[in-house]
DNA sequence: TTGAAAGCGATACCAT
DNA sequence: ATGGTATCGCTTTCAA
């Protein structure tokens, strides 16, 4: 950043103390109508921006929100980050970003956010150990889960309510007299994971059934693809399946149909968990268990927002239903 | 950004003055061996981390690159963010990110770049005024522009070749028989479209061909699946379709299977252009022309490290060849 | 209302 | 090799 107009070239030009440029460009802090007017004047006329760096040094916070990601590749997860990037713009805070390989903690990360001083963190579907979870709170960095949590840490976290979600597809598949049901797995580590499918076999235990298929996938497309074909080459192949993500669900789709040769729903029942903007897709019309992305990040922003307040209001975890959403791919129910 | 342990708290705790301190953690400048591990267990008791706002404020760099993205959502965009940070990360840059509504101009969202005083600026499918470019200039803020340029600015600029690869689109369609062509377009007014359909009319046009269909669309999905069902409605129905990008294409397959009823390829033949994940899944098998993002990726930055570099340097337009990826969807030809 | 001056937390030059 | 000190560009008392 080289050669640059600062505060005391306007200072000059408008004839005028530096305090009293800091003070129009800071708020309505007490300066006469006619300086202000010539501060103004002055600085359109360097092309004066005030540098950010530097009140950040002195304000002692830099209106910079950290964010890392991890799959960003998977079509859930930009429009995650688009609804952050928004609201963040209208809050008048910049982003910066980070990204982890899924599941992989982020702890080699932390350094290069914690240099930067980041008003608050959002994690979104990566790890963090709880040493690292200790050091932002010892350096006053609000700290929010998204779509994960850790019990024993004081951070927060916002999740949809898989569990609950897990129980809702079990029952869909029940009520519409599906026989042999299958699950395919995300990331075994993943609490996403796990928690859809206690809620699903749990459901389907207090059903009264008693043995259900099982594959283990890791919430790409491929690896449902690759299950799926697994799965429905069975002698006794399932007549429904329930995916971790989506993404599995499409694989999944396209696997009984280009693979196996089986008509949706028709031969086998299909339904995913996420609501990608693909599950709409005439291809496909997959039935599935929607997460409520714009109520999960305005949560988010909230539980940042109060933690940045009060920072010694106690980690909450907030649980956000998810809808499910008929469409096609799930034989006995249709929109 | 409370209570920080700084320099000083270590260089007490050590014994030693705080620009040693400093030395330690800028690099190997000159500081025995003793005293350097003593500031190190200092620090690492402490917890302390180097404050990069104060150093960035001093060494007047921040290294903190800027990448604007519009498009967030449609599935090209994510794979160029992630190899851009990936490769950020390795050069050790943190990563701000802006958001721009697609062909919205980001003049409004500027001072908040130059605010923060980014080593370079990225910007991907989205227009920046000229005015800004130069005020860019100013601030000696090097702009790379990523699968967009202007001509008449001083902005660096990385593309792939879309003229030529609307040629050898056309020429692809007419080595294998097609007839009756067709295009769909996307926003009338970016140059990835105005290329791409440049490079394909001169090419029918040059072989001959009189007269070609055209309807428009966004690059989004739905808009292709709207634009193919008016194509193929018609009496006169075209026999290949190139859509402007990958995302209409799958539109345009999707209506031609579920809108019209036809098959692909014998009925018809879709062509897209990126090369989006989506593209090879079973369901679409999508013949296109690929986007070599890794490559446009890697030219990006090293514009920019030379321009950062040599901030004198002359501005460049380094156009990135498409590669023509052969599958299922356009009759006689295939893998 | 306005200006002068003391930080903010580092880097880097200058002596020693 | 080490310490002292000016400096970066701003915000924010403290006086006037």
């Amino acid at each position: 950043m080289p050669k640059h107009v600062t505060s005391i070239d306007v200072a000059q030009l408008a004839g005028v103390s530096q305090s009293t440029v800091s003070r129009v460009f800071t708020d309505m802090d007490s300066v006469s109508p006619d300086k202000r007017q010539r501060v103004l004047e002055a600085a359109h006329e360097l092309g004066y921006v005030p540098n950010a760096i530097a009140r950040s040094l002195t304000m002692k916070r830099t209106n910079i929100i950290g964010i890392v990601m991890a799959n960003l590749t998977s079509p859930f997860y930009p429009y995650v980050l688009e609804k952050f990037l928004q609201h963040f713009y209208q809050m008048d805070k910049q982003t910066l970003l980070f990204t982890a390989a899924p599941d992989q903690d982020i702890d080699d990360i932390m350094p290069h956010i914690l240099q930067h001083r980041v008003d608050a963190l959002i994690i979104t579907s990566a790890k963090l150990s709880t040493a690292m979870a200790d050091e932002c709170l010892r350096y006053g960095i609000p700290v929010i889960l998204f779509n994960r949590y850790i019990l024993d840490s004081n951070a927060n976290a916002v999740c949809t309510d898989n569990v609950e979600g897990g129980r809702v597809v079990a029952n869909l598949l029940l009520d519409t007299g599906h026989q042999r049901i299958a699950y395919i797995a995300g990331q075994p580590n993943a609490s996403t994971n796990t928690d859809r499918e206690k809620g699903f076999s749990d459901r389907l235990r207090e059903r009264g059934v008693k043995e259900w298929l099982r594959e283990e996938g890791d919430f790409f497309y491929q690896s449902g693809y690759d299950a799926a074909v697994r799965l429905l080459s069975r002698p006794d192949r399932p007549d429904a399946i329930f995916c971790a993500s989506d993404n599995m669900a499409l694989g999944a789709i396209d696997a009984a149909r280009y693979g196996v040769g089986l008509h949706i729903p028709q031969d086998v029942s299909i339904i995913g968990f996420d609501d990608i903007p693909m599950a709409a897709w005439p291809s496909y019309r997959l039935t599935t268990m929607a997460q409520q992305v714009d109520v999960m990040v305005a949560e988010t922003i909230d539980l940042m927002l109060r933690k940045i307040e009060e920072p010694d209001s106690k980690p909450a975890l907030r649980l956000v239903p998810g809808r499910l959403t008929i469409r096609g791919s799930v034989r006995g129910i249709q929109p």
